[in-house]
DNA sequence: GTAGGGTTAG
């Protein structure tokens, strides 16, 4: 049928390429063939078809339009300004398929339909095609003017073409068109701002006469979006003494960088100022207010915005949910998801990295496990953000053959999934991983980063690769790119300390321009592991020039005594902390049983399973004794005598912890997994280490610092943390 | 005879 057609005129769309569903054609061959009109009266002349095509329009009916467009073609209107109001008509109705055919048929075109076809592939998100058709206009030699220059600043920056852009912005300036346009304006400076070109940003806007809101909206945006968010301030202030009216975008651009800056105060004279100019039911600034209040640590008030908040969407609760993370909130934040999943609103990947870096925080495996479905059903597994989230969680859960599988599942592998990667190797201690991969990586053409070096030099001291550690170091400070910080300074004096290279340890630090506290504790460490009381006095007095109230170093350096049996230095430490109001956090181990925490300190007797513990201690006690195990009394550091520092061995939070486990997961195979606020102490590594090999049972404690995976009598730290 | 600016992350 559509064969017997008339020709269609040039200026008119083909005929095949309406693509109507199939009885679409039909219908409408049926139309033409029976001459039955399209309204009554039937149009005639250039008017009728106007107020025709403004009903369709208004309709936002395609098939009138498509209906109309025949009949058109039919009656022969090949006028210039109808095609052009046809392009727009089709524009409307939404088809930029058909506005685009009918522009390329067209063998004249006036300057707006260039403009109406570029905005329209703009606003579909058609950045690429929009500036094709710029360059195509410049070739036809059809001047662009204003309205142009104003939407394809857009496009360029939609495409982060730099270049490009700046030639456009040539272009305008040669053809005598005027900067000053509110309009080409806000184009200009909201591209020079999305490429970092804050200067000319600037620039472009004190140009602008007659400043409006949506040009001090671009500039705010771009400070904000540029880490200049002092400078937003300062431009949102200049706009209110200007008595130009904020509006929501400019509410929720600004709280943003009261947030960023921390500024609560600031953040609450906005928010005062978005009530009263009613804009605080709109769900976006809604949105910036609950992560202004969060980033400003009022994680309270981001909740009472929320509450207020009846239209949140995703956004909305994927900002509270990472503000309570950000908090320190991350159970409640586990809550919130389940609540979010439960309204049938679907995570993207910013939601599931949170939640995810909340399951790595508490450590929780299978709650993590179960994100992990939903990244695979969700089909966001492929998100870097994401990937580098699952590998933490999985890490920092302590199950490195996760983590590694989820790497290798990555198809794109950059420089923060490596990192990610290395880092649960480093605290797992599998350093051998993390070298393997630090170097495959250069092999391979990725620079390491300034964290690639701090994860794999952590992971050489936690494994005690103490020549792998060294040689990455001077790789380190023979890098151009690279300057070593005092983190990873830190780092090569564990791994020289722990080794018990300590005076090669203390030279490092002196090469340090500025050591800080850190650097000398940890060398004080190392003087603990090594029992040198001597070194450890000289170096505890760094330590106090440079922190005095440092707790941690108090603590060390009392354990130094204690080990060495100097008691009244120990009790001289005593009363120095009390004086000091510097208390020591006690020793703590936790366990999760059947979805409840067991928490557990040092001769905890307040566990309702408490005497089938203390016997479930007994027989592993006799157990291992026979095969060899001796308890440690140099780790205790009470002054006691023998048979009590034995005895105080024994109700250890951890091992506590790890006897309540055996005993609750009896019937099941699983693997125990237990964590402790401090470090484990020696003796309770050597006792676990015995414990795996006589339950036959994989045991994985999370200390303060690192993971332990005890398998057969052995830890994955080789002895070594 | 047409339009420019916004919210979430490791």
């Amino acid at each position: 049928m559509l064969r017997c057609l008339p020709k269609v005129p040039d200026f008119i769309i083909p005929f095949q390429s309406l693509a109507l569903p199939a009885f679409h054609i039909s219908s409408v061959s049926h139309c033409l063939h029976k001459n039955i009109e399209l309204n009554s009266p039937c149009p005639t002349d250039l008017s009728d078809y106007i107020v025709l095509l403004q009903q369709c329009t208004s309709r936002k009916s395609l098939w009138d339009l498509r209906r109309t467009h025949l009949h058109m073609h039919k009656s022969g209107f090949p006028h210039l300004s109808l095609g052009n109001k046809l392009i727009q008509s089709y524009l409307k109705c939404g088809s930029i398929e058909d506005a685009s055919n009918l522009f390329d048929e067209m063998p004249q075109r006036h300057v707006v339909t260039w403009n109406s076809m570029i905005s329209a592939y703009v606003c579909h998100g058609l950045s690429g095609e929009a500036i094709g058709l710029f360059e195509r206009m410049c070739l036809e030699n059809v001047f662009a003017d204003e309205f142009t220059f104003s939407i394809v600043f857009k496009a360029f920056s939609d495409m982060g073409l730099v270049h490009g852009g700046r030639k456009a912005h040539g272009l305008l300036v040669v053809l005598g068109l005027e900067v000053s346009d509110a309009f080409v304006g806000s184009g200009l400076v909201d591209m020079y701002a999305k490429f970092g070109r804050l200067r000319d940003a600037r620039l472009v806007c004190d140009r602008v006469v007659e400043k409006d809101v949506v040009l001090l909206t671009a500039l705010i945006v771009g400070c904000t979006q540029h880490g200049e968010n002092g400078e937003a301030l300062e431009v949102f202030r200049g706009m209110i003494v200007k008595e130009i009216k904020a509006n929501d975008f400019t509410f929720a651009s600004i709280l943003i960088a009261c947030g960023v800056l921390g500024d609560r105060r600031s953040g609450m004279q906005i928010h005062g100022l978005m009530v009263k100019s009613g804009y605080d039911y709109v769900v976006a600034c809604r949105t910036s207010l609950v992560t202004m209040y969060s980033k400003c640590g009022s994680i309270d008030d981001s909740l009472k915005v929320f509450e207020r908040c009846p239209g949140a969407n995703l956004v909305t609760w994927t900002a509270l949910i990472t503000g309570l993370v950000q908090n320190g909130r991350e159970e409640s934040s586990l809550l919130m998801f389940k609540q979010m999943v439960g309204k049938s609103l679907s995570p993207n990947a910013f939601t599931l990295s949170s939640v995810l870096r909340a399951c790595s925080v508490l450590a929780m495996y299978e709650q993590g496990q179960q994100i992990h479905c939903i990244v695979l059903k969700t089909g966001l597994h492929g998100e870097r953000y994401v990937g580098a989230a699952l590998i933490d969680m999985y890490g920092k859960c302590g199950s490195i053959g996760m983590a590694r599988l989820v790497f290798d599942s990555l198809d794109k592998c950059g420089v923060v999934l490596i990192n990610s990667m290395i880092n649960s190797y480093a605290q797992s201690g599998y350093g051998k991983g993390a070298v393997e991969l630090f170097d495959h990586m250069q092999k391979s053409g990725i620079e390491p980063n300034d964290a690639t070096f701090l994860s794999v030099l952590s992971a050489c001291s936690n494994a005690g690769l103490v020549e792998e550690g060294c040689r990455i170091f001077s790789s380190l400070q023979r890098n151009s790119k690279l300057d070593p910080s005092t983190d990873h300074y830190a780092c090569v004096v564990d791994l020289l300390g722990r080794a018990g290279r300590l005076e090669e340890a203390e030279n490092l630090i002196k090469q340090v321009e500025e050591p800080d506290a850190v650097l000398w504790r940890t060398l004080l460490s190392a003087c603990r592991i090594h029992g040198k009381v001597e070194m450890a006095r000289r170096v505890m007095t760094r330590v106090l020039e440079l922190d005095q109230g440092n707790e941690g170093a108090h603590v060390l350096l009392s354990n130094i005594f204690a080990s060495a049996g100097e008691w009244s230095e120990v009790s001289n430490m005593k009363i120095t902390m009390k004086d000091m109001k510097l208390k020591k956090s006690p020793g703590m181990s936790w366990i999760k049983v059947d979805r409840e925490v067991h928490t557990f300190t040092a001769g905890d007797p307040s566990h309702p399973r408490a005497t089938e513990i203390n016997e479930e201690l007994e027989r592993l006690r006799e157990k291992i004794e026979t095969l060899g195990y001796v308890p440690d009394v140099r780790f205790v550091l009470q002054d006691l005598n023998e048979e009590d520092k034995k005895r105080s061995l024994y109700y250890h939070s951890e091992k506590i912890a790890i006897a309540f486990g055996l005993l609750s997961y009896k019937h099941n195979n699983t693997c125990i997994r237990i964590f402790k606020n401090l470090r484990v102490c020696g003796d309770c590594h050597n006792w676990i280490k015995y414990v795996s090999k006589v339950s036959e049972r994989e045991i994985i404690a999370r200390d303060a610092k690192r993971f332990h995976h005890f398998t057969d009598g052995m830890c994955s730290c080789g002895d070594h943390w």
